[in-house]
RNA sequence: GGACCUUUAGCUCAGUUGGUUAGAGCGUUUCCUUGACAUGGAAAAGGUCACUGGUUCGAGUCCAGUAAGGUCCA
């Protein structure tokens, strides 16, 4: 066997394990009918996303449940892949274009998408290079993208069957413009934020009573020229007797009617509205009720149009804006301003303001809304933590319609045909159902030399909401069963941030309750148009369970930094994960990002406890070190082996509670992995692993490796313990403990980690059983008195300056009922302690003294001892436990807590009343006898 | 405006159905290179559990309100 270095290199570590898990296939997901299947499908990254410190939590999380998944003998798969990521793929290209003086117009559309395809095989997902360097275990065989032929049919398919069933359709309605990227935005996209600007105050001069005005107040004066009328509300009376009259717009003079409107705010302003329809939603609505023309002054680009007039005609709207107040002030129009504080929506990828615009653009109306909240609300989906099935549903209540046109060429292109020469503008819904003018197919028309397609892509989360089923083969029933479907999905658990849970979470379970048909449900029927236009019967609970895309949610918190700022590029706040992998090792940086997000908090970044993880894994391989060290290998092969070396009738109190400790925390972290509780999970390992193990069982062992009587069994002990604690830890730091099982033999060559099976507490005591092991609980309740008793005598040479000596003597006044511990264990003590020897005496005089579990312990000092300051420590001690004993006898007292009390509460306290009385007494006499 | 979250040691956080003297890591102070590990060991200091009230024999924990900070929706 090779000697284990004196430190953890992570390195060469995680270059040689990863490289042997992948040759060896170890992360395929394969079907075994006998086997439970646990599946994740991963949150595809965009395709020109680099490794973030989010994408670091949120792939270690799946990654700790597959590979525990694996190790608790399930079948487990995780499909990796990545996301097309519509904008900015685009933007992407087009700014490389730009750098040759060029645009994608510069190309056409087929040349541009080349472009596209050759810059994301060159450059595209190295996210997923990333994620091997932390570890995941992903079946990279599956590795999906949503531009791939067979993704792309299985979207396409999926408009086309939406459209059949009357979900889709085509609306010149008010949508979300991104004046950059010139393209429509979901509501989802759109970003609101708080912009400090001016309100404009403007007065506008009726038709028929020259000098008398109606004043509104605006934001947006540039848009001014595309008023068609002004509202006020029909109970104002301030204006009742204008309604029907007629004001001179200020800018682009123009007569314009007065209406009544209920839409319109009376608090606000002055209680008048400017209505501008082709440039907010609101006013656009009140211009449907009264008819209004439609002015649209704004260029698809943001800049103003030649109907803004002479003056704003070519400008920028912010330009625009300035230029337009300016033309009021002169004109007089313009009556105050102030500053003001409003709301304004952003568009998410480009980040300027975006443009209510009226435009021809797709919508969906979800489909399967109603059971989407059932499969939350009873439970069949589970999220965790569980407070987001409110905002889950609350969403849901409230849906509104999708907008899931683009106005990109990156993307699945509409599979939509118009005739040729037909006028888009003037389609009205019935035209959509007349073959004759307009088609809809997967393939496209027979005669396509007649037809133009339609230009506008789909919304990039319109083909990654079929994602947990579209990257299993779906629709295509023979790829369907190569991928496993009908054994994989619905896949367990879905790991990924509450922002996208209106973007991608709840349309994936809308989704895959529309189109998902598993064969068990009975309810496998060809695909057909019989059902089309047809309202969907509701779906059964029976129904539900087998079409949700997942069973469990969990979502992580944000990492945030120092200032609990969200770590962003633009802000350069987020280390580089690669450059702290390199730094702390893979293991290192996935122990310390796990052990510090607990469930459904934001986390805030501290690089300190990276350092932690990968001080713990040192700690780790020194520990396997030490056991190397210790002793000569036994036979690690199998669990049956090395209990076989266990010899129970061997066992002393350290063994007893070492491994009580060990059954103790692998129950703990059990049902913390069952919860979704990694935190904790992790911080139990390390206090078990660094406190339990190394600072007590590791020391006490080193005193009986020294006899040849308790040294093998020490050993054997020390194997089973060091073997189920990297079995517990494999999922969190899978390099490190597949490199020490590999070294302590515990596999055989060419075997992995995984290929073993994790037991669990009742297993492993049922295993130590049938070598008449049981747990002695007088045993390890004495350990827990040894090690105060050590840890006092250590503060008490601590406190005299004596820390580093290991030739004290001490002294102790023991009962006895508690010397016998001290006997049994006195070679430990006397070593742990650091001490030349600890004596039992009737009586001492003038010594430092501490009052232990096992008695009162002396310091056996030949020099003098400063009795003052030994007079102060003491009084000190005994004042606060007069304190508490006070406390205890008033609760005793208390005649309500003595009869309401369980009884086990009451004996607690009564317990610990004469313990602290014992001790008084004890303490008290040491004063005395100073 | 509505909903949700957070407030515990200098910092970052645990604290499970209410029950002994509220914990951890980091940081700080002191001591220690003793044969696994200085990426380490030993010891110590450090907390009116945001505030106010209520329920209870008993509240960091449950309830109501207040304050501060944050997130989402409108």
């Amino acid at each position: 066997m090779p000697e284990i270095t004196k430190s953890y290199e992570s390195r060469d570590v995680e270059k040689k394990w990863y490289a042997a898990w992948q040759s060896a296939q170890a992360f395929a997901g394969r079907v075994s009918p006998g086997k439970e299947p646990y599946s994740i499908v991963i949150p595809p990254p965009n395709v020109t996303g680099v490794l973030t410190m989010g994408h670091v939590l949120n792939n270690a999380l799946q990654d700790i449940l597959i590979r525990r998944a694996r190790l608790e003998g399930k079948s487990a798969l995780w499909i990796p892949g990545t996301d097309h990521a519509g904008i900015a793929t685009q933007t992407v290209v087009e700014r490389e274009l730009r750098k040759q003086k060029k645009t994608r117009h510069d190309f056409g559309r087929e040349k541009f998408v080349e472009k596209v395809w050759e810059w994301r095989h060159e450059k595209g997902g190295i996210i997923l290079e990333q994620l091997r360097r932390l570890g995941a275990s992903c079946d990279w065989e599956r590795a999906q993208f949503t531009m791939d032929p067979t993704y792309s049919q299985a979207v396409l398919d999926v408009f086309v069957k939406l459209f059949e069933r009357g979900h889709i359709y085509r609306g010149k309605r008010m949508v979300n413009w991104c004046p950059v990227s010139l393209t429509a935005l979901s509501d989802e996209e759109v970003i609101m934020k708080p912009v400090n600007g001016t309100l404009y105050k403007v007065r506008y001069e009726l038709t028929g009573r020259p000098g008398e005005f109606v004043q509104v107040a605006t934001t947006r004066p540039e848009t001014i020229p595309g008023d068609v009328a002004l509202a006020v509300h029909p109970d104002d009376p301030r204006y009742s007797g204008l309604i029907g009259q007629t004001v001179w717009r200020p800018l682009n003079r123009a007569p314009i009617p007065i209406v009544a409107d209920t839409a319109v705010d009376k608090e606000f302003g002055s209680g008048a509205l400017k209505i501008t329809p082709a440039h907010d939603k609101v006013d656009f609505e009140v211009g449907q009720r009264h008819q209004l023309p439609i002015i649209d002054v704004l260029n698809a680009d943001g800049t103003l149009n030649d109907l803004a007039g002479p003056g704003l005609a070519g400008l920028d709207r912010f330009a625009g804006r300035k230029k337009a107040a300016e033309l009021l002030r002169e004109s007089g129009a313009l009556v105050g301003e102030e500053a003001y504080s409003n709301n304004v929506g952003y568009s998410e990828r480009a980040d300027v303001p975006i443009e209510p615009r009226l435009t021809w653009q797709w919508w969906l109306r979800y489909p399967r809304v109603e059971e989407a909240k059932t499969a939350v609300r009873d439970g069949h989906i589970k999220f965790y933590p569980e407070r987001w099935s409110k905002v889950y549903l609350h969403w849901l209540e409230n849906i509104q319609d999708w907008c899931i046109s683009r106005q990109l060429w990156w993307g699945h292109r509409i599979p939509v045909w118009y005739r040729k020469g037909l006028d888009r503008e003037k389609l009205v819904p019935a035209d959509l159902k007349d073959p004759t003018k307009v088609h809809v197919s997967l393939a496209g028309p027979a005669d396509p030399e007649n037809w133009v397609q339609e230009d506008d892509v789909l919304d990039t989360w319109a083909s990654s909401w079929l994602w947990p089923f579209a990257t299993m083969g779906w629709p295509n029933p023979a790829e369907m069963k190569k991928a496993g479907f009908d054994y994989f999905y619905p896949t367990t658990t879905l790991v990924t941030g509450p922002d996208i849970i209106f973007f991608w979470v709840a349309r994936m379970i809308m989704a895959g309750l529309e189109f998902v048909e598993k064969p068990e449900t009975g309810n496998l029927k060809p695909e057909s148009s019989a059902s089309s236009d047809q309202p969907s019967s509701i779906l059964t609970a029976e129904e539900i369970r087998a079409r949700i895309p997942f069973r469990n949610v969990y979502f992580t918190g944000i990492i945030r930094d120092q200032q609990g700022r969200k770590m962003s590029k633009s802000l350069g706040n987020s280390p580089d994960p690669l450059d702290l992998i390199d730094t702390y090792g893979a293991d290192g940086l996935r122990f310390g990002i796990i052990s510090i997000a607990p469930q459904g908090q934001d986390i805030r970044f501290q690089e300190d406890r990276i350092e932690s993880g990968k001080n713990f894994c040192n700690k780790l391989w020194n520990a396997c070190r030490f056991r190397q060290m210790s002793g000569e290998a036994g036979d690690n092969g199998t669990l049956a082996a090395i209990i076989q070396r266990i010899d129970p009738a061997k066992f002393d109190a350290d063994d007893h509670a070492i491994v009580d400790r060990l059954l103790a925390t692998t129950r703990e972290v059990d049902r913390y992995f069952a919860e979704f509780e990694f935190s904790a999970a992790v911080q139990a390992l390390y206090g078990f692993f660094w406190n339990d193990f190394c600072d007590w069982y590791v020391e006490v062992s080193k005193s009986k490796l020294q006899a040849p009587d308790t040294k093998a069994n020490c050993l054997a002990i020390q194997d089973f313990v060091l073997r189920q604690t990297l079995l517990l830890l494999h999922p969190v730091i899978p390099f490190i403990t597949e490199e020490l099982w590999s070294l302590l033999g515990y596999g055989a060559p060419g075997t992995f980690i995984e290929e073993a099976r994790i037991e669990d507490a009742s297993q492993l005591a049922t295993a130590l059983g049938s070598r008449g092991w049981r747990v002695d609980s007088a045993q390890v309740a004495g350990v827990e008195k040894v090690k105060i008793f050590v840890s006092q005598a250590r503060a008490l040479k601590a406190e005299h300056n004596l820390a580093s000596r290991r030739d004290v003597r001490f002294l102790v006044i023991a009962s006895d009922g508690a010397w016998p511990v001290i006997q049994a264990n006195l070679a430990k003590i006397t070593r742990m302690a650091g001490a030349a020897e600890i004596v039992r005496q009737e009586s001492v005089e003038g010594a430092p003294a501490v009052v232990t579990p096992l008695g009162t312990l002396y310091l056996d000092l030949a020099s003098t001892v400063d009795v003052a300051a030994e007079k102060i420590r003491l009084t000190k001690e005994l004042d606060q436990l007069t304190k508490h004993i006070a406390g205890t006898q008033a609760r005793l007292a208390n005649e309500a807590f003595v009869s309401k009390a369980p009884p086990a509460v009451l004996e607690g306290a009564r317990k610990q009343l004469a313990d602290q009385q014992a001790k008084r007494a004890e303490l008290e006499r040491l004063v005395k006898a100073l």
